[in-house]
DNA sequence: CTTGAAGTTGACGTAACGTCAACATATACG
DNA sequence: CGTATATGTTGACGTTACGTCAACTTCAAG
């Protein structure tokens, strides 16, 4: 009374392979092996099996399985499960934000958009608009901008890549909450702006006007900004000429 | 004017590792390999490195990536996004088919419920019952039973494991609806029952009965076909008595 | 010239099997 | 009884996107 392997694997759904895998890792042993090496199975491994089945099916890893049947105790169990919990949940918020990160770009992009991101290299005219960089400020600049980068530290790096987000971010907060520009919580954002751009390059107090009016001139600034919100565009302008006004000479 | 591989790396927040497997890959060969090997990064690779990060953090899969970016048209693009989202959404899918599990598991454990998979051998009484099985029908039965299953085809699998479940949920479906135990609808998932449990052993009338009655009288039974639903292992007994009167003997 | 930082090319490990390949054994049949 | 066929066995590579050594070379500084 016991069943050959592929007797097994058909019964429970899964291949033959699949349960040689489970001998090999410890997993589900076959009853015995007979002299010529052939694997038999009983209905105590086709009971394990079932669990190991039911198990998988939550999304658990081979590991998670072996821990609760090694456990073998309700309370193992529940321990195992909350945390296979924690991680399926944490899975799903992954997805949510990816899937609406895809959704917003598929969705730009049947507007005729571009999938620049704004959370890096807005800062010097890296990205389509460096021909124009280097006309206007000059082949030495571009090239002192890249040479800067190589000094980077990892902080440095990171706020690079964060920051410009989270500057755009906050204005459009203080923005919608009927905030000065002149205000010290605005100013306190266009410092974390300068202090990105200062990655880049060093601009005076007229050179930092200057880019902010062309954030404002420039359509493709203004779009990768403001994300539609040509106000808040206006606003880092003004908010960027009270810190020249004030902060820089 | 480039950057070396650690340099490129600490600018863009991934590691050299990933930047030769790019290489190697060919998703971002460097712009120039001097003499002694070392890669040579300049601004090119750098935005291009910026689009494979963007897009990875949609989830795709470097092969995605690569496929966007060779395309390198709007249309295209979308395209890949589209067949990326479409996979986005079975996944959380599956997440929340996973979660709802996991998470009515718990619950049952924590009043002090078992982990009997209620889709697979509930034909028999393999499982706990097993040498009650062997008591009340004797040693034969229960071993021909498990000499039964090495004859089963993929199909035959695939029922026993499935049809338990959709016989319970049509009925109680049927039962809250309010309808009779005689009724064609009901008849036909009994039918289906009785099918499922010929996969183990046949049952004559009085035998389906007998089982139909064991249903009720044992709470293991009751708990698991009725998951707390009394009615429902009620309405099953009549059900089955009476197919054992039309269609048994 | 030594040393340390940074570069290079392998190569293994990860998760859970799918998919051959090469070879042995069991079973049915003429 | 020899043979075809089904079924079994043990490797071993492939998959995904790198992390993590290891062994060795090269560049820059003191």
């Amino acid at each position: 009374m016991s069943w050959s392997i592929a007797e097994l694997a058909r019964i429970s759904g899964v291949t033959s392979r699949t349960l040689r895998h489970y001998d090999a890792v410890g997993l589900l042993p076959p009853a015995w092996v007979a002299g010529n090496g052939w694997r038999h199975y009983e209905r105590e491994q086709l009971l394990r099996l079932q669990q190991i089945l039911l198990l998988r099916n939550l999304g658990l890893g081979l590991r998670g399985v072996a821990e609760i049947l090694e456990r073998d105790s309700r309370d193992g169990t529940v321990v195992v499960l909350r945390r296979h919990r924690r991680r399926l949940i944490e899975e799903q918020e992954r997805l949510r934000r990816q899937l609406g990160t895809v959704d917003r770009t598929i969705d730009e992009m049947q507007e005729g958009g571009t999938m620049t991101a704004d959370t890096m290299f807005d800062g010097f005219e890296h990205n389509p608009y460096e021909a124009e960089a280097r006309q206007r400020w000059g082949d030495e600049a571009v090239d002192a901008s890249y040479e800067r980068m190589k000094g980077w530290t990892p902080a440095d790096a990171d706020k690079a890549r964060t920051s410009y987000g989270r500057v755009h971010e906050g204005l459009a907060a203080l923005l919608a909450g009927g905030v000065a520009a002149a205000d010290d919580r605005v100013q306190e954002l266009v410092d974390l702006h300068y202090q990105v751009t200062s990655l880049f390059w060093t601009p005076n107090a007229e050179a930092y006007r200057g880019l902010a009016q062309m954030y404002v001139d420039d359509e493709r600034f203004t779009r990768n900004i403001g994300q539609g919100n040509d106000a808040l565009v206006a606003y880092l302008r003004d908010a960027m000429s009270v810190y020249a006004g004030t902060r820089l000479r």
